[in-house]
DNA sequence: GTAGATGCAAAGTATTTGCGACAAG
DNA sequence: CTTGTCGCAAATACTTTGCATCTAC
């Protein structure tokens, strides 16, 4: 099994105070993608404290620390989900605002190729799709 | 040639303005993807009293209008390009900002075809590759 | 003439920051 | 202890909106 996020910050010499800890343990458990109204929404119902200034800077110093991924898909406010090993994309339903996950080796391949046509090395990438079920 | 932005209002029953106008020329003309900010300044260059306020509802009208694409690349403020017939994606130097418009027939063709096995058909998609300068 | 557009300033969102009190290492 | 963090409220950045006036059609 991979690090959980509390290892993560010992190992970045991050310091772990009770806020932290409670915001890691949320995102830890949080299968969907929140924003920080949500994730302060959560963390709120067991530290009724905590200050919705706390999550931004934490989501921040997280995402600096290579701890969380931040996603600005359309509209608005960003949303964080933890990292981990694995890079995948994401397609959004665009009737629910579901979001489903998705791993392919090709287009991955594809970008570094096209980046390397144009003479640049990838160092980040966002791929969203936004879509619509379809009828069975 | 392509229709241009005042012809392409016409089409969709949009008033045309002075403002309109203006703010329609300065587009087409624009090679870059001028946030609102600069794009307010190239206006302020010609109408010296149009408002921001009025290029906010401008942006937003032609985006709806299909008339400009609005990018939120990473940092902030909304950009915008004129919308034409091909559809590019865009790598964007994350040294000095510099965006390289580019178009990749297979990387389009294995989007659709990762939708289609999720069961989605594709509205809309993202794909912003962010890279360094490589040394020859 | 009339529906819709504009300019202005005020109001909204989302996010960041200064500061004194407080807690982790 | 000492450095960094927290909570609070105020500040900032971007964008939207109410309203009276004006303009394209």
């Amino acid at each position: 099994m991979s690090k959980n996020i509390e290892q993560k910050c010992l190992a970045k010499g991050v310091k772990l105070t009770e806020q932290r800890k409670i915001i890691a343990k949320i995102m830890s458990e949080s299968n969907d993608h929140p924003d920080v109204d949500e994730l302060y929404n959560r963390v709120s119902k067991i530290d009724l404290k905590i200050s919705i200034a706390t999550v931004y800077r934490t989501v921040k110093l997280f995402e600096e620390s290579g701890i969380l991924a931040k996603h600005e898909f359309k509209g608005g406010k960003a949303r964080y989900e933890e990292l981990n090993e694995g890079h995948h994309d994401h397609l959004i339903d665009v009737k629910s605002g579901e979001i489903i996950e998705f791993v392919d080796e090709e287009i991955e391949k594809l970008q570094e190729k096209i980046a390397d046509k144009y003479g640049y090395r990838l160092v980040d990438h966002k791929l969203e799709l936004y879509g619509v079920k379809k009828k069975p």
